[in-house]
RNA sequence: GCCGCUAUCGUCUAGAGGCCUAGGACACAGCCCUCUCAAGGCUGGAACACGGGUUCGAAUCCCGUUAGCGGUACCA
């Protein structure tokens, strides 16, 4: 029993949308699962649309989720002879045929039948020239097309996430495989293609259902068995729609630049139509893989709910260490232009995470500890400052008073606190009265880690001077 | 129009005839914890699209309606 073989064929006609990382992710997941094979296959047959550049924004975006392949990337476009080769055989048994009618005489014909509303569909029997003049166009060489001559038979598979999927070949065109130009028209490259490649199953999105009993009687006509089609449903925006530009963010890149975690994304993504068939929600990967089932994927489309996803980030951003969440910061902190060389900002990453939920977060509050200069009094520290009036600054004195006194070596949270909660009880002040001066005062916010956690982090010298800002104003 | 797919809280979902006065999560509201916030804990509102069957019994099976989506190309 060999091992199942799965693809994932993105057309490299526009950037790595979620929907597109999601069906790689499910093959990806069944690949693991199986102990199968992933093929990347980059189906460029589209000439006109298809850029190097998206193709090389598609391998990023996968290699950022931590979607490895096993083989490939293929190129479509390479196998123009084999595509040739495939519809000549075809041509050959008699499943298709040449089609010498031009487009115009098509376009004509299409539009006298949707005239008298009925539906237009390419039958031989109806469409094809008179003999003679059949002839004639033979001989002349003109150029044709090559159909695919749909049977009048049920055509049926057993789709892995929607069961028993069945269609009547007479709602079928007998559509075109090979162009007039010579060129294989997508539902022949992909047979093609996934026929050479030994592909076991195919994993793909919902819109291809209606060209799977095509595919399925193109499998048939060259003497192969169809593979296991799983056709996962589309990802819709908040508005029930399918997802597009108007949506916000649809690139997978773009979630990369809001600062969500590859294993937030994954895991996020994979919930989105797929559930491991409990309550569990933060799904540690190797959990995931051994969970994962085709027929687990649901048959409905799902809405992309971004509030979620960072809340999801957020959880990841707790549970990860510091180790693993710095170079990402690191790379957010290079991009706003901050620098701490030979600065250890793990304990910052530490200290601010469980309150972000986006790496840009972590990366701000990182910029603001790090650096005085950063920080900006925001409207909820303007209002804590004139509800408190003279308090504040008196409060700020006093904590800077104290915390003068303890030498650079004590400077750690435990010490700092008792320094601190001393000074509240000798002053009779609330401890918040004291704390949240000096948070504003560091901060310029009233929210953070815990004050004394936020000076040691800070560090003695920096906190000290932040705190004589403000102390006696 | 025709063909196909789908239908549980606002959203993601559990549910594969009795365990369901439908469970969890996000979001929302309240409370607790607390120097603030986040996290965490507790509480609350919130759904089986509609109509027929089948069955002792239906969110679960069947049919229809409605709605949404996809396709209907010498696009992929």
């Amino acid at each position: 029993m060999s091992s199942p073989r799965v693809r994932f064929a993105p057309s490299p006609t526009g950037f790595l949308h979620v929907g597109g990382a999601r069906t790689a992710l499910f093959n990806w997941l069944y690949a693991r699962r199986t102990g199968g094979t992933m093929v990347l296959r980059i189906e460029d047959t589209d000439r006109e649309r298809s850029t190097d550049a998206h193709t090389q924004v598609i391998l990023d975006g996968m290699t950022w989720l931590g979607l490895t392949w096993d083989e490939g990337p293929f190129f479509q476009g390479e196998n123009a002879e084999r595509h040739g080769a495939d519809a000549e055989q075809l041509l050959a048994s008699g499943a298709a045929y040449r089609d010498y009618t031009t487009p115009e005489e098509l376009t004509a014909a299409r539009e006298r039948v949707t005239r008298t509303g009925a539906t237009f569909r390419y039958r031989r029997a109806e469409m094809e020239l008179p003999a003679d003049e059949q002839a004639r166009r033979e001989e002349a060489g003109r150029p044709h097309a090559i159909r695919f001559a749909i049977p009048d038979e049920e055509i049926a598979w057993e789709d892995a996430v929607h069961g028993t999927i069945s269609w009547q070949g007479r709602d079928l065109d007998d559509f075109i495989i090979l162009r007039s130009d010579g060129s294989a028209i997508y539902n022949l490259a992909v047979v093609s293609d996934d026929i050479a490649m030994e592909i076991t199953h195919v994993i793909r999105g919902d819109d291809h259902i209606s060209n799977t009993p095509k595919q399925v009687a193109l499998y048939r006509a060259l003497g192969h068995t169809p593979p296991v089609f799983a056709h996962v449903p589309m990802i819709l925006g908040t508005d029930g729609k399918k997802l597009s530009k108007r949506h916000g963010a649809t690139a997978v890149g773009d979630y990369q630049d809001l600062g969500i975690l590859p294993a937030a994304m994954r895991n996020f993504l994979a919930l989105l139509g797929w559930s491991p068939g409990n309550d569990d929600e933060v799904l540690p990967e190797a959990e995931m893989i051994a969970r994962f089932t085709l027929e687990a994927i649901h048959a409905k489309p799902a809405v992309f709910d971004t509030t979620k996803l960072e809340w999801m980030n957020g959880q990841y951003l707790s549970m990860l260490a510091a180790d693993e969440l710095l170079p990402p910061v690191e790379r957010e902190l290079l991009r706003m232009g901050v620098t701490a060389p030979g600065r250890d900002i793990r304990p910052l990453i530490d200290a601010v995470k469980a309150r972000s939920r986006t790496i840009g977060q972590v990366a701000e509050q990182v910029a603001v500890r790090l650096d005085g200069t950063r920080v900006v009094r925001d409207d909820k520290g303007v209002a804590l400052e004139r509800k408190m009036g003279e308090r504040f600054g008196s409060s700020i004195a006093l904590a800077h008073a104290a915390l003068s006194g303890v030498a650079d070596a004590d400077w750690n949270a435990p010490r700092i606190e008792i320094v601190l909660r001393d000074v509240a009880e000798q002053a009779a002040l609330k401890l918040g009265d004291l704390m949240q001066p000096v948070r504003v005062a560091l901060t310029g916010g009233t929210v953070s880690e815990p004050v004394p956690e936020l000076l040691a982090v800070v560090g003695r010298e920096s906190s000290l001077a932040r705190l004589g800002l403000h102390a006696g104003h």
